[in-house]
DNA sequence: ATTCTTTTGTATAATATCATGCAAAAGAAT
DNA sequence: ATTCTTTTGCATGATATTATACAAAAGAAT
């Protein structure tokens, strides 16, 4: 066995990863290296196709420095969101961009290895309609509508996916693929994304999802926060005591926030006002028509919501609130309800410099952070080593 | 200026510091470097004094290992506990061994500037009785009764302690001391206390004391988990709602749970029964005595404390529940009152594998865990070249 | 056009680390 | 007492990294 080349440590790697093109001297002063050593493993990265010199110029005063940046084109990332009728899949570069991607049906009921031998299906069409091998991928991401147990890689805990807990999606996709595969929430991922893409200055971040279902992710330090199982963020079923007789959840208990503000509590109590709804969507169509009701209800929503928000922001102290799924897409409604009872029950320390804003929602967040995950996790420090091993030629 | 020898690069320190007395050969594997590198540098730290040859040795089948392990006495770690009525002040080892203590007077309205010069004087006479010098010192850590932004070593918000807001303390002792100082929350010391002494099994894990007020630390992946300012944790004025007309709260709100299950909020209603109590330990030494009102309240303020963690459980999925603080001593009765709502109102997966028990509570746990914060901190990646340069000899 | 500033590449000698191999140490197993 | 097993120390030549110094590059400022 030959030990592989030490000019390829991965440290350069993981630090342009993680901050984008970077020019040679913020490189040396990141990785406390000497200049003669970034010379010789920047250009050994180079030589291997890992990086490559950017067009880009960064005007200094003087001689301007050239930026070294990924190469976008080294590798392939796949990522399948599973929803709950259908699944999204992606094949995206090593930039996320989306090169291709498919939707194909998918049925609850349908269990771990059907679906699983499926979704591997679309991915070797998709790298077919690429012309593109299976070894140009340098990782996979799932992303489950479920709690998942992220380092063991698995669902854990009954949910609606039937037959699923305790399965070892990794193991079973480690079979098929010689890439590695990361699994994760769905809603963990949306926040991820959020964070991402639209609010990298708050590294603690509280997402929360409100659609069919509510759900919440948590974003610390700039990384999901999981919890010991990884059910962190399951808030769906916190009870909150009303005056009202408490209605029924379909979890069996009573006065959950979901049977109180998701879209099918809404829906509920839409129908005795004598309005249609059938799903969230359906709500926000109703208060954009300026339908009284809905909008009573929605904003209705968010005080609930932002009960257990404030308790929320007592507990993790978060920099800012990001509002997401169907339901904050009624406009100011949903959002503004969230805010009066944060502000009317926290301490001044935790909302002095409180945001809550509405989610950016880029269509499908959970794919695109499902693909971020994977990046994330390829060029992190204790994955690097097999990443180049794999793809430095 | 010298370059420092870069035999003493501080890898190794900081694994023996993180792990305790280590063989050769695991701080080989767990290193990664060369064999002749361990024992070149082992011999460097040794040499400096920083670490020394244990007595121990561990049986292995075949030539037994000799152990490695710190020099306790290389440096002193001073910490502080700064009560509502008396500081704690202690000289440890680096083995957090207690060589010498005092306790001096502090009354709420004494400002920053004269409390430290008194914390000050009080860490002079201790390393006086000690015949050792300043220039031993290898960290100061200081526990306050507020929230406090660790990163920036002040308290933030206003609080109890009146003039502190903004006060930038590490800045303050650091003109009268070299060694680094850190300053925490004492609640979020308590439960990095507990976490070390008691649950190392559960690097997730959320503390909560119950005594005259009601706070909570959170301990995640083996770290405080301390949010966006420090507040994280703070929980003491989450609201909950109940049938009863909610009780006005010390901080000006109605129905914090702090009004309705912290000691002065028992004591309150235990005079309403006619039962004279002054602070949380004549709650408990009526309890212990069986009065049955006690008892009653005590029970109560568990299912209050347990509302909230039900919510914490949800929201942070820890793998333990310790409750600790004055209250907490009363035998089981606060623990069930806890036991019964969280197991009543979570999901089964969140409690599946959740222990809810009783604190340890070793006397001052706070200024232990500020010994303990100085040790982490001072054995850090980022801080140990600093204190190989300050104590290599 | 000239000077200034910052970035980048390269060369050199010194130093650190590495893999490898060998031998000694010391209790356990026989 | 002998063998086994694991730990430890050390020597060696090969390789990698470092500090240092110098020079070239290239736009900005003058």
């Amino acid at each position: 066995m030959e030990r592989p080349q030490p000019v390829l440590s991965g440290e350069l790697l993981t630090a342009v990863a993680e901050t984008g093109p970077m020019s040679r001297a913020s490189l040396l002063s990141a990785s406390g290296l000497s200049r003669a050593t970034v010379t010789q493993r920047l250009n050994a990265f180079i030589a291997s196709g890992l990086l490559m010199e950017a067009d880009e110029m960064r005007p200094s005063g003087g001689r301007p420095s050239r930026l070294v940046c990924l190469n976008a084109e080294a590798a392939l990332v796949l990522a399948a969101n599973i929803g709950e009728s259908h699944i999204r899949l992606a094949a995206t570069n090593l930039d996320l961009a989306v090169k291709a991607q498919v939707t194909i049906a998918f049925s609850i009921d349908e269990g771990p290895e059907g679906t699983l031998d499926r979704i591997s299906a679309a991915f070797v069409d998709l790298l077919r309609s690429l012309s593109r091998e299976a070894a140009e991928v340098a990782g996979i991401g799932l992303s489950l509508p479920t709690p998942v147990d992220f380092r063991r890689g698995r669902v854990v805990g009954p949910s609606v996916l039937h037959g699923w807990d305790e399965f070892d999606i990794a193991a079973y996709l480690g079979r098929s693929w010689s890439a590695p595969v990361w699994v994760e929430n769905d809603v963990n991922l949306m926040a991820l994304c959020e964070y991402r893409q639209s609010f990298r200055d708050t590294p603690d971040m509280f997402f929360i999802k409100a659609g069919t279902g509510i759900g919440s992710g948590i974003i610390s330090g700039g990384q999901i926060f999981r919890g010991a199982q990884g059910a962190a963020g399951d808030i769906g079923h916190i009870q909150i005591a009303a005056k009202d007789e408490p209605p029924l959840c379909r979890c069996g208990k009573f006065g959950c926030i979901e049977a109180r503000a998701a879209g099918w509590a809404i829906a509920r109590d839409l129908a005795a006002f004598g309005r249609l709804a059938s799903n969230a969507r359906d709500i926000i169509t109703l208060v954009e028509m300026g339908v009284p009701e809905a909008i009573m209800l929605l904003r209705n929503a968010g005080r609930t919501i932002g009960e257990v928000v404030a308790d929320v922001v007592s507990i993790l102290n978060p920099a800012r609130i990001v509002v997401g799924g169907t339901l904050a897409r009624g406009g100011e409604h949903l959002l503004s309800g969230v805010r009066e009872m944060v502000y009317q029950r926290c301490l001044p320390l935790a909302t002095r410099d409180l945001e809550i804003v509405q989610a950016t929602t880029p269509s499908d967040s959970a794919l695109l952070g499902a693909a971020m995950l994977v990046r994330e996790q390829v060029f992190a420090p204790a994955n690097i080593d097999a990443f180049i091993q794999r793809f430095a030629r």
